[in-house]
DNA sequence: AGAAATTTGTCCGTATGTATC
DNA sequence: AGATACATACGGACAAATTTC
């Protein structure tokens, strides 16, 4: 199919979907989803797209995905943050800003900015965490 | 979001933040850089624009591409001096590292980490804080 | 212990539609 | 009109971690 993206994108209604399932515990916490390939057969949707609504999820702390196992529900919607994506790259997190950025920004401190954190590696060693701050306007 | 590429296209400067990053050692020569999707997150670009930033990278001879592996940062004997983002200014801290630090370079919490923090402007404003941090000693 | 299958990670190329400069 | 850019979506291929046989 073309790309006609009226109203919701496909991802996101895949997405929804396996919201729906795993916090109603279709999908139980702790257990693996089904994989790419079986969700690409599901949803009649390419693996991209699939991978994409996975993504949501983890960017909601709903999953968790671990590479040649697969993609786990995970219980509590929210407070694990950031503790076990420690090994993927890039996540969006609103944070309050310090005095610094407060002052570079020239807004009150406290103020939510919004941070992306890329972690670089080499040789299974975290080489570098790069934090970049912006204001959280016309963000998506 | 807008187009305005006030002077300088957007793929541009993202290929001048990547290439800042690995001719300063950001990130080391021989390294992966973060994938697509992961500079997707961080610049809020499209994957194209990211690719095209990365073409560049290629063209300059400062990064070269695997098929299913990933983008390696190449080690370049030369100095830029040409390429501009003179509106950036970069200094160097020694902070301690947040519980979130501690865990991605699993050290313990309140460690020295090397920050360096770089601010982009776009007319007048600022645009975005970049804040990089590292390990003290064992660099390369 | 080793090979094969499974599964996720990443990149490639392409395509459509929209919007702005 | 053309260049730039975004968002979405497809299909294919190779790489790497894990599991299974």
């Amino acid at each position: 199919m073309p790309t006609p993206h009226y109203g919701q994108p496909r991802y996101r209604a895949i997405a929804g979907e396996l919201r729906r399932r795993i916090e109603s515990g279709i999908i139980p916490p702790g257990s693996l989803l089904p994989a790419e390939s079986a969700l690409t057969a599901e949803f009649a949707a390419s693996r991209g797209t699939i991978r994409q609504a996975i993504a949501v999820l983890r960017d909601d702390g709903l999953a968790t995905t671990e590479h040649g196992r697969g993609t786990y529900a995970i219980a509590r919607p929210y407070a694990s943050a950031l503790i076990e994506n420690s090994n993927l790259n890039a996540r969006r997190r609103e944070v309050a800003a310090d005095a610094d950025l407060a002052k570079l920004f020239d807004i009150a401190p406290g103020s939510i900015l919004v941070m992306r954190e890329t972690v670089t590696c080499a040789q299974d060693k975290v080489e570098s965490v790069v934090r970049v701050y912006q204001l959280l306007n016309g963000d998506r």
